[in-house]
DNA sequence: CCACCGATTGCT
DNA sequence: GCAATCGGTGGT
C-alpha cells in the first residue's frame, strides 16, 4: 500500500507517478481493482479548469486538506469522479483517475456496470468509479488506509508515457496535462 | 432566491 | 450529434 509520501508531491509529477499503480477497492464481496493507466494532474490557483481555481468551497474542502485523501466529485447530475490530493498542502492540486485496466474482481465490475465488455468496464472517469463501487461517502477518505487504497508497483517508464492536453475542458485547454501509457488498449480514448 | 452549467456517458 | 439530470456555485 503506497504511503503518504507518495502523494506528497505536484499534481503533474503524481498524475505519471500513478500510471501502472493498483487502485483497490476491498469490499464485503472482496477485492475489485485495475491498474492505473490514464490520468490528469489539475493544479489549482495555477489553473483555470480546476475545481479549486476560485479557492476553497464546501465541494473542494478535500483538495486543499492532505495528499493521499480522495476527492469525490458529482457531475453532470448522474455520475461521479475519482481523484487523489496532491501537495503541496493547501494548494488544491488533484490528479484524476481516468481509466484502468481490470485486474480483480471483473465480476463485479460487470455487475456494477451492467455489462460484459472488458474494454467498456474502466476505460473513462465515471466508468471506473462505476465499476470499482466507489461512492461520494469516499470524498475525504484516506487512501493509506483500506477498504480503498491505492497497491504500490513498478512504475511506468517514461518512454511508455504519453502526454497530451486534458479531456473535456474548456480553461486551460492546452495545457499538457493528462498522462496515459502508451499502446494501452484501457485508456478512454488515445 | 434563481439561473447557469459541468474534469461524462450512452444512445441516435 | 445530442439528451439526460441535478447539486454546486455565484450573482441578484
Amino acid at each position: 500500500m503506497l504511503e503518504r509520501k507518495f502523494y506528497a508531491r505536484p499534481a503533474d509529477r503524481l498524475a505519471s507517478a500513478l500510471l501502472g499503480q493498483i487502485l483497490v477497492h476491498e469490499t464485503d464481496e472482496g477485492r475489485i481493482g485495475g491498474r492505473i493507466v490514464e490520468t490528469e494532474a489539475y493544479l489549482g490557483s495555477l489553473d483555470a479548469a480546476a475545481h479549486s481555481f476560485r479557492g476553497q468551497t464546501p465541494r473542494t474542502k478535500v483538495m486543499f486538506g492532505p495528499a493521499g485523501h480522495a476527492y469525490v466529485y458529482f457531475t453532470y447530475g448522474m455520475h461521479y469522479c475519482f481523484n487523489v490530493v496532491a501537495g503541496p498542502l493547501g494548494t488544491g492540486q488533484a490528479v484524476l483517475v481516468r481509466a484502468l485496466e481490470p485486474l480483480e474482481g471483473v465480476g463485479f465490475m460487470e455487475l456494477n456496470r451492467k455489462q460484459t465488455e472488458i474494454k467498456q468496464l474502466c476505460s473513462g472517469p465515471a466508468k471506473l468509479v462505476q465499476a470499482l463501487g466507489i461512492t461520494k461517502a469516499y470524498n475525504g477518505h484516506d487512501l493509506t488506509k483500506p477498504p480503498l487504497f491505492i497497491e504500490a508497483r513498478n512504475g511506468v517508464p517514461k518512454e511508455d508515457i504519453v502526454t497530451t492536453t486534458r479531456i473535456g475542458i474548456s480553461q486551460a485547454a492546452e495545457l499538457p496535462l493528462r498522462f496515459y501509457v502508451k499502446n494501452n488498449p484501457f485508456v478512454s480514448r488515445p
